[in-house]
DNA sequence: TATTGTTATACTCTATAACTATA
DNA sequence: TATAGTTATAGAGTATAACAATA
């Protein structure tokens, strides 16, 4: 998809596309910048629910991250094979895994959140600081939250 | 996926995945509605834009729509089927073709605008009419419009 | 019986390239 | 040679159901 130019009129005045457009640019940029880690949007996810509770199991990675049970798995398999995470056995529940960073995973994390933040910069880069906070803060109402 | 929690925490501090999230929301809840007339949203957004003109080609629509010219192909094959739109011959060139609604395909769209403004109604329900305004704004300068 | 993780599968959406008929 | 439309195909992303191991 094209996203250098603005979407035409009259799709471009209707709030539902706009967001859906918007949605579809800023998951796109972002893809295309991790992919200098060789790593997709629901890898950096993960990475970042694994740092902030090392040990948790994919039950609980699922709940904390919009990703369903079998994509789960191969996304923490392809972690595995990216030398970035480890299935370790669980204590007290041979059913479960504690999933955990190797170093080079928590390095790659800190590379992907950079790569973020300069993501996030480019795709607000039209909106000045006030703006950018009342985006957020509607976003978040229009999310449900607060 | 289940859009009726709101995503849980860091993801919904992160702009860039918030508009990610509603864009998927939005477009989820559209598909959705749409469904009781048998149309998907491309259907409704070359119905729209047949409409406003008359006799496009499917040139014309593809550079209208941000739909790729194949998938143009299989919408407007869809729309004939359904018996919403008709490739007509094009006068003066015989490879194009004057893509028409047919009243039937009038009275679609009719329902299926309708459909619209009560899903945008639903989505935006968590905001005021001065936020749903500010809003707007903020995507279109956000998109580079204006 | 229920839960965790896994596998296999199917489905949607989109992108790409090659083809035809016309210009 | 170039353009409009078409076809076939492949890829990414996601969803679903069935399964094995363990509780």
């Amino acid at each position: 998809m094209d996203f250098d130019k603005p979407p035409p009129e009259p799709l471009a005045s209707a709030p539902g596309f706009l967001l859906s457009w918007h949605g579809r640019r800023t998951a796109h940029a972002f893809a295309e910048n991790l992919r200098q880690l060789g790593l997709k949007p629901p890898h950096f996810g993960v990475l970042r629910l694994i740092a902030a509770q090392p040990g948790s199991t994919q039950q609980e990675l699922v709940e904390r991250s919009m990703i369903d049970p079998s994509s789960m798995v191969a996304v923490i398999d392809e972690l595995e094979e990216l030398g970035l995470a480890e299935r370790h056995a669980h204590e007290g529940d041979r059913r479960k895994h504690a999933i955990e960073l190797t170093p080079e995973g928590e390095r790659t994390l800190k590379g992907a959140q950079t790569i973020a933040n300069q993501t996030a910069e480019t795709v607000l880069g039209p909106l000045n600081a006030r703006e950018r906070k009342d985006l957020l803060i509607l976003l978040r109402k229009l999310a449900g939250l607060q």
